[in-house]
DNA sequence: CGGGGGCTTGACGCACCTCAAGACAAGTGG
DNA sequence: CCACTTGTCTTGAGGTGCGTCAAGCCCCCG
């Protein structure tokens, strides 16, 4: 479907730019300026201290956003999928890292100049707000169990609500979004797999098999 | 200097509206109806489900924003303090708590009534998500004593950089902001003052004693 | 002066982390 | 096509930081 090659897709961090269209309509209903670029797995998109001002929408693979600790450990704040978008700021300055976890495409396009920026901007800003505070919870109150549960489920929701869940990223990274370490990730994952709550088909794809059960245990 | 008697202050979960005068110019330039009120400690400004769509501004005293699990953990997201906005939801309803601290003076104001809305509340949204955002780090990688010292520290910065930190939330607040127990919060405490890191005069003051050494916590 | 709520301190337990070995999958070269 | 490598994931055994439970203390307020 898509024209790249495997080695492309492998990516050793390299990006490759692949059109520069102009005003294309947006998805969320805007114009602008805009160019669609491939990133392989791993590869930065931004980093922190970098300039901001550029939105970036993902248009297949996934993304990562994180920040650090000066002893390497690492906190991933949101995943994003086709479709959303990432990269708001407010400062001039990036506070956070992002990289493409797989082969991804991803439109960006000049903050400033979408017309009528922040009456599109501020409900998106909105929704990342509630997000993260939603997700404080998670990391300040909830358990292992709990965490895993309500992560399978977010992500099986953005995926349109099927029970088969694509899982771009790997273990370490869901470790470091949930602030878990992986070890306790896969037990976890094993234990809701003996349970019978879900299915493992292969490493990165989930099943949810007993639906109510999981969302009885995200809270 | 604030006209408030002591049985108002105690407040018994009681708000007391003090005034409602139209038009007056807000601290961050803008202009449109509001009105202050007065709300006693512990009292609740809005709860999760109930109708959004008010903005708040703490004129004196301090807010803290929660969510709660079914069983009763609760995870407070933020504190507010004098010269703060809270409020902003993407959706027609709340999905937090929020509730005086203490006795606390608040001015509230429609959202839809600020002349120039979004370009307002767009970088407020934005700082909102960051802070939220470098919180998730906290509360996903750091242990208990850096917790306590990066809250100390961001504490310390919103009250104009002085050693003397005005604490008027209790332990269990705390804990509930840094995802730990009040017991995890006080030996903290402890071990910092006996350290000579900090000094704490009264339950709800702390001084910072080696700002470099709790700046090297933190991270 | 005598409660009472919030705070501190200690002893102990447990959920998760650390360390380490092995399993599995995918790529690589002979 | 099969050894061999490499990276990721799983599983186990043991350690530890923080939670739980339980006294006791300290203010504050009546």
């Amino acid at each position: 479907m898509f024209a790249f090659t495997t080695q492309q897709m492998a990516g050793h961090r390299q990006s490759v730019v692949t059109t520069a269209a102009a005003l294309v309509p947006l998805p969320f209903g805007a114009t602008c300026p805009q160019h669609t670029t491939f990133y392989g797995p791993g590869c930065e998109i931004f980093a922190q201290g970098e300039a901001a001002g550029q939105l970036y929408q993902v248009e297949f693979g996934a993304v990562r956003v994180y920040r650090l600790l000066s002893d390497g450990r690492r906190q991933i704040s949101a995943f994003y999928m086709p479709g959303e978008v990432f990269g708001f700021e407010g400062d001039t300055v990036h506070h956070f890292f992002a990289e493409a976890i797989v082969g991804t495409s991803i439109r960006s396009f000049r903050a400033s100049q979408l017309n009528d920026a922040s009456h599109i901007l501020l409900p998106m800003t909105l929704r990342g707000l509630t997000r993260a505070q939603e997700h404080l919870l998670v990391l300040g109150r909830q358990t292992a169990a709990e965490r895993v549960a309500a992560f399978l489920l977010d992500l099986a929701h953005r995926q349109g609500g099927l029970e088969q869940i694509d899982l771009p990223m790997s273990r370490m990274d869901i470790g470091d979004y949930l602030g878990l370490t992986i070890e306790t990730v896969s037990r976890v994952f094993s234990r809701l797999k003996a349970k019978g709550i879900i299915a493992l088909p292969s490493l990165r794809t989930a099943e949810i098999l007993k639906w109510k059960t999981l969302e009885a245990m995200s809270d």
